[in-house]
DNA sequence: GTCTATATAGCGATAGAC
DNA sequence: GTCTATCGCTATATAGAC
């Protein structure tokens, strides 16, 4: 955002983006402080001077990272009605959640849950407790118009988060090679928007 | 399963056992040789003429600890009514997922996915595809008797298996220190399964 | 087969010149 | 601030004696 402006900054930028892409694309411990420096196009030192050490630099670049992702903007600001809402939203959360970045950056801050509390404990807040918390307003929402019969709301975004996710974000998780196709997946969000929906709908 | 009958049996299943806590406790890059060497009571050039090298041994220990969890014996052979039987099935796959040292070992199998395509997609197999098969067999009888009404059956198991993870999975994923209560996670589990019993129930 | 000792390489971090 | 050169350590893997 701020543009940089001595030659300082810039070097802090580049360092920073080419360890923000090594750490998501190969983990904490296959990211050396050697290769982070010569893609960068500095000195090993000047990393140092810029970050302390590694684990500093570490967690400045996937706090850098979560920011990209913007998982704040998946919900409209009028809610129309629920289904297509819904399958909207399940779309849009679909594709983020298994996009290269973001599966990149689960990957990294869950194998580093136990190194790194610190890291993880942002990752999880900014993230999933994150959405819960914008979905779980939107059911109110739909539950104070009537239109949805929701005995707690919170939980019930953890419901619908979870089934949205299903299973190829393992599948994606574990590098699997065959993924579903475009066509199944849809198939699949609309299902589970469906069950969500008759699950809970209002009976009177 | 078999005894161990040379000198050399023995200390190959030392080694296998030192391996499998430190691989799936600490992970694989964390995990030396030279401490699996030192904790089965041998010596590194023994670990090597048994193994070859640290891949060949970090596979053999994940797929060693994979058979022991058993993921096979959560689902009895007679099913009854619907909703008590998918409770408790919830309940222990419940309990099984989050055990720690399944909670290991997938934390494990995801962060080497990259490296080791080969490990990630057999944990994948025996693992989450398996029990997304027993289920669907399941479902599909209980369609069949007419008290669930469900087009794709593996599809629905997919989404039972995804709510029931939930959000405390993720928690322990991340390490936080903040769990759920074992009177919260009761009441979501029995939640998620009333959600899935109406949204799936038959109306006629 | 099993041990001790060692070769080789890469890591994070630092010292000192400019 | 930035660079080059290097220290100190630990890792995987191997050589050679028993």
């Amino acid at each position: 955002m701020n543009k940089p402006r001595t030659k300082s900054e810039v070097k802090r930028n580049q360092i920073l983006d080419a360890a923000t892409v090594q750490f998501t694309q190969h983990g904490y411990a296959a990211t050396s402080m050697d290769l982070i420096a010569k893609l960068a196009g500095v000195s090993k030192q000047t990393v140092y001077s810029h970050f302390g050490n590694k684990d500093e630099l570490f967690i400045t670049a996937i706090s850098y990272k979560c920011e990209l992702l913007g998982v704040g903007e998946l919900l409209p600001e009028n809610l129309g009605p629920v289904e297509p809402t819904l399958t909207l939203f399940a779309q849009g959360f679909f594709t983020m959640i298994t996009s290269a970045d973001s599966m990149a950056v689960h990957r990294t801050c869950a194998a580093e849950s136990l190194a790194h509390p610190h890291l993880s404990r942002l990752f999880f807040e900014a993230g999933p407790l994150f959405v819960i918390d914008k979905l779980a307003n939107c059911l109110t929402e739909y539950h104070r118009r009537g239109e949805l019969d929701i005995e707690d709301c919170r939980q019930a975004a953890i419901q619908f988060l979870a089934i949205i996710k299903g299973e190829q974000w393992t599948r994606l998780e574990f590098n699997i090679e065959e993924s579903l196709s475009e066509q199944e997946i849809n198939h699949y969000l609309q299902s589970s928007v469906r069950l969500f929906v008759r699950g809970y709908q209002s009976l009177s």
